[in-house]
Formats: C-alpha cells, sequence, structure tokens
DNA sequence: TATTATGGTGAAAGCGATTTCAATGACAGG
DNA sequence: CCTGTCATTGAAATCGCTTTCACCATAATA
C-alpha cells in the first residue's frame, strides 16, 4: 500500500507538503504540479483510517432505522443517502428491527465511535430515549417524532389526522372504525388516533370506542384487525388504519368476508404507499414526503457539523402534508 | 475521552496490560479485575479508529444495493444486517439508485479504505465489472447474479422461470405475453426471458416474439408497457411479468382495459412481493428466500474474514426457489 | 542442581495521516 | 541597508491503539 510519505518522496518533497497539497494549505505551483503527478503515477489514495484518527472525523454519518423493509423507511434512507453522497459522508446503517433497546444500544454504539453525527428515525420515545439523546456526544436528528429540545424533521400527524378524519365523516356514511399502532409511538400512535378522533368528532360524526383495534404495522396484524372488527361489529362501513401497510390488510379482509372489490372503497391508511395505489387505484391516504424529510434531517445535520454559515443551529422542522383519494 | 493509557495508570498496569485484557491476552487474574474496575471507573471504551489504524481492520462491511426502497432489496439487506450484528460487523451501505457506474465507484471507494469486505447486490455485470472484482483487494461477495470466478449467492432463474412457464402453459388458455427487463441484467432480464420462452415451448405453446416488452422494474414500466400490449394486441389473455412490481402495474392496465378484477387472473410475476400477494390473494410468482440470500452471502463472506475452520473458502451458492400461486 | 518451559509483564516501535512550529527566502517600504 | 510581511517549507509531535521483544519469575523436567 503506498502512503504518504512514498508519494513525498517521490515528487522531493515532504509529507506535510503533501497533505498540505491534499487539503488546500499553502503550496507552490511546481510543488502542486510534482505532487499530482507523483499522485497519479503511485495510484495513491489516502488512508481514511489514520486521517480518522488523526482529524477525529469520520465522515461516517449512522443512520438508525426501526425496519428496513417498509416503504417509508427506504425512501427516507434513500432521501439521507442522496445528501449523504453529495456532501462527501457515507452512512453507516444499523437496523433495530423493531426493538427500542437496540435503538439505544446503537445509540451507544455510535456514537463512542466511528461517526460524526445521528439520524434516528425514530418510533417511540421512551424517557431512557430522551436521555441518551440529550447526553449524545455528536449531534443528532430525528426523524418522525418531535421530541422537545432535540433536532427533528417530522410531519404533523395529528393535524394531518384530523383533516382525514374530517374529511372522512361527510363521506362516508355508517360505522366508521380504526385500526390503530400502540400508543408508545407517538406520532403514529397517538397523534394519528387522537387527530383522527378529533376530525371526526368536529364533523359530527364521532369514533366509537367499541370501534378501535391496535395493529403491529404489519400487514398481517391489519388483516387479522380487520376480520376481528368486522365479526365482532358486522354493521361496520369503513375502516380507516394508521398505516398503508395495515391499510392493504385491512382491504383483503374486506374483500374476503363482504366479496371481492368492496374492501377498496371502505378503507383508509396513511402514508400513500405507492404499491398500494397502484393496485387499489388510490385509497384515501395522507401522502407525507418521506424522502424529503430524509433530505432535510441530514443537511441540518451536516449543516451542523460542516460549520455553513449562517445555517448552523440545529433546529425542528415540520413538513406539510397532503391528504389524497378523499 | 479516556484513552487506554488512563485506564492502565489508574489499574498500576501497562497499557500493553490493558489491550491483552481487551483482547484476550495473557493477564494475571488480579490484574484483570483491577482493569476491570478501572474500565468500568472510567467508562473508557476503546477507539475503534486507533483501533483501525494500527490492526487494518475496521469491522465494517460495506454493501452496495441498486435500490433501497424496493422489497427484494431490503429483505436481502435485512439478512446481512442480522448477521453482521451477530458477528460485531456493521454495515456501510451504498445506494447506487440503478447507476452501474456508482456501482464500481462504490467498490473503488469502499475497497480502497474503510471496509473489511464487501457484499454486491448486483444488477448489471459488465466486463469493468468483472475487472473490479477481480482486483478488489478485499474479499467480495455477489448476491443475485452468478459470475464465474466469482464468490455469489443467487438464484437459478434460468430454472424457476421455465418451471413457471411450463405450469403456466397448460393452465393459460389463449396468448400469453412478456414483460421483461433489460438483457443486460444476465439474472433477471436474460435468464428469466430465456428460461420462460423454454417453458412455454416445452409445453408446447411457444412465446410469440411478437408480445413481448421490455419494462425498467418500476410498476409504471409494467404499466405502460402493459397497457401498450393490450392496445397492440387486444386479444392477449395473460400477461407474464419479470418482476411482481411491474406485473402489479400490469395488473392495474388489464385492470382499466378489461374491468377492475379481470387482472389478477391474467398476470404472473417474479419475486413473491408480500403486498401484492395480501392484494391480490396472490398471483403465480416465484418465491425467491431473499432474506436468506442475505444471509449466506454474509456468513460466506464473515468466515474468510474471521478465518473459521473448514468454511473458509468463498464459493457460489445457488439457492432454491418456489412456485407460488399456480 | 541445572535446565527448560511457561505464564506474565512493560517499554517502545509502529500504523499513516495532520498540524504545529520555527525557519527560510523574497520583497516592499523606509 | 535594515526591517517587517508573507508565502512556503520540512522536522517532528501527535492521534490511541496493538504487538513485538526482551525479560522475569516460577514451575516442571532431567
Amino acid at each position: 500500500m503506498v502512503k504518504m510519505k512514498d508519494v513525498a518522496e517521490l515528487a522531493g518533497v515532504s509529507s506535510a507538503a503533501v497533505s498540505r497539497y491534499l487539503n488546500g494549505g499553502y503550496i507552490s505551483a511546481d510543488k502542486a504540479q510534482r505532487i499530482k503527478q507523483a499522485i497519479e503515477l503511485t495510484g495513491y489514495v489516502r488512508s481514511s483510517q489514520a486521517r480518522a484518527l488523526r482529524t477525529g472525523s469520520t465522515k461516517l454519518i449512522g443512520v438508525i432505522v426501526p425496519k428496513i423493509n417498509s416503504e417509508s423507511v427506504s425512501r427516507i434512507t434513500a432521501g439521507i443517502g442522496q445528501v449523504l453522497g453529495r456532501r462527501g459522508y457515507q452512512m453507516l446503517l444499523a437496523n433495530t428491527d423493531n426493538a427500542a433497546d437496540r435503538e439505544l444500544e446503537y445509540l451507544d454504539l455510535f456514537q463512542n465511535h466511528p461517526v460524526d453525527g445521528i439520524v434516528l428515525v425514530a418510533t417511540m420515545i421512551t424517557d431512557e430515549h430522551r436521555r441518551a439523546i440529550d447526553s449524545c456526544r455528536v449531534p443528532i436528528v430525528l426523524i418522525g417524532q418531535h421530541v422537545e429540545g432535540a433536532a427533528c424533521v417530522y410531519h404533523d400527524d395529528y393535524e394531518a389526522a384530523f383533516e382525514l378524519g374530517h374529511a372522512l365523516a361527510g363521506r362516508v356514511d355508517g360505522k366508521i372504525a380504526y385500526i390503530g399502532v400502540t400508543e408508545e409511538d407517538r406520532a403514529a400512535g397517538y397523534d394519528r388516533r387522537r387527530g383522527f378522533e378529533a376530525g371526526l368528532r368536529a364533523a359530527g360524526n364521532p369514533l366509537d370506542a367499541a370501534l378501535i383495534r391496535l395493529g403491529s404495522f404489519t400487514l398481517d396484524s391489519g388483516y387479522g384487525a380487520a376480520r376481528e372488527l368486522l365479526s365482532a361489529a358486522p354493521d361496520v362501513s369503513f375502516i380507516a388504519c394508521a398505516t398503508d401497510t395495515m391499510a392493504a390488510g385491512a382491504l383483503r379482509a374486506i374483500d374476503e368476508v363482504r366479496g371481492m372489490g368492496e374492501g377498496i372503497h371502505r378503507v383508509s391508511g396513511f402514508g400513500d404507499n405507492a404499491f398500494l395505489r397502484a393496485l387499489t387505484g388510490g385509497i384515501p391516504t395522507v401522502h407525507y414526503g418521506y424522502l424529503t424529510s430524509g433530505v432535510e434531517a441530514t443537511n441540518m445535520l451536516l449543516n451542523t457539523l460542516d460549520g455553513v454559515e449562517g445555517e448552523s443551529g440545529l433546529k425542528t422542522l415540520k413538513l406539510g402534508h397532503q391528504l389524497v383519494n378523499v
């Protein structure tokens, strides 16, 4: 492996000069030229490990996600990766498989060492999370949840759910049921359910608490909850779900119970999943700019790391949403 | 930041002793005890950057994927991440967004520095790829394509497509069309189309070359190709697709042209996408163990890195498949 | 008793960069 | 001619760890 010293010798300069050449310090034109040639000749590339040791920066960003195979998360990471690549960083990905403790574990692992910053695609935020975030040695940005005092990029789930509920209340006749997710997930659990309920109520069609079920983000859980709901309350005519994925399951359940093609007009979701949209022609749902949230969060993080003028502070950013197919 | 020297001083030993303690070298019980306490007391964690510089190993594996938001890829990375986590490595993810040149770029970037090994989720393999793979300084394993002389984990697309074609030929009456992908993708393009054609032919119902179209992996491209196909050859009664995602698009096209619900019985795909399965009840498709391929590839790679007994060689591994819903 | 092993130990030499520092020469102004 | 800038330069000190090496006990063997 050719090292800096070799290049320096070949070019007849000191390795300090080579380092300066590489990093844009004082260097005369002719030496720069000789160094350039020497580098090309030897095919030298600098060891990022040595560089990291000396400078303390790895140009690595840790990204913690709850589940990699989900459309929303992969769109978010696509956005993150896009910015990272453009700005000379790389992504260290940690998948927690929906286990909150592994989230903390990675938070620990990451900050201790190899990464310059962290993007946490958050689901549940416990007190322990808050503590871990506060005491984090490297800058960190959250996506998807709004946490006081932490930098975050999120969507207004309450507001979106309110609008959806309000709009649906007017368009659906008959009973509306709701399949949510754990309220420990503040955004997707608590906010969406409360917003939806408030929206229905505001439209004069309050949600019957007996028609609320809990799923676990998966298609199967949506299916199961919907089946149970349909047999417990056969007169339910519409099932709103906290995620598009669960909506897909509910749709399937309705088709099975009520006949093929029935489901399409009787479910709503959250997230505007492309697959679901294409296959059903579009159920009522909320479109979030997932990719955008990845982009914004990463820019925010990198701005503080690189000390970009005027953009230095980590802040909190609420992104917009759109109802679709309502 | 507390360093090894601090721990050593506190424990009254040399830093060499601490290092040995950490890495399992000779150390007496009482010193081990003292070191252990000192570490707990100071909250010392060792700098992986210094360690990396010294040992030349980063415990990082580079993973190059063509597109992060696709079900197959995310299942593969889930498998990779699973093994990596269990064996003390981390994943450096690079997303090429289907650009073959960025694949080469990352191959270059990775091998030069921070990673100990590479997993390439491959699509197109050009000569340049082959060269890059051959001259790779760190071990590399491919997923999804079979490349002579390289370690790879893949599925037998030809065989699977053959079986699917053969089975469908007997069950469909009327004309069968095919929407494929670029033949530069040996596995998903060339092998699947050829296998499918051969299967149909073997069943006495050869594919009309005029009924072949090309998509680009996306749902929209499947939709577009199917629409075009249906208007160019209105008597087509079944559309086989090279991927489930394109099949979803084709399904939508058929529903639009022939009426809702028609599509479900008139398309087939590849990959057994969970969403599609749930929403349609299941179209004929091929189930591949994507997660397994990630697991196997990573184990293979890590075995050579860690020098596991008996399992040392990088080899090539062909995984099985299953037809579903035929 | 003389001699090997054998478990333990710390000093010190790297790993390959970056960065401080003092020194240099050139050049403008006085 | 002297002095003060100012752009350039290389030697050398780190960064924090691993690992060789020489060395010391002590126990086992002849």
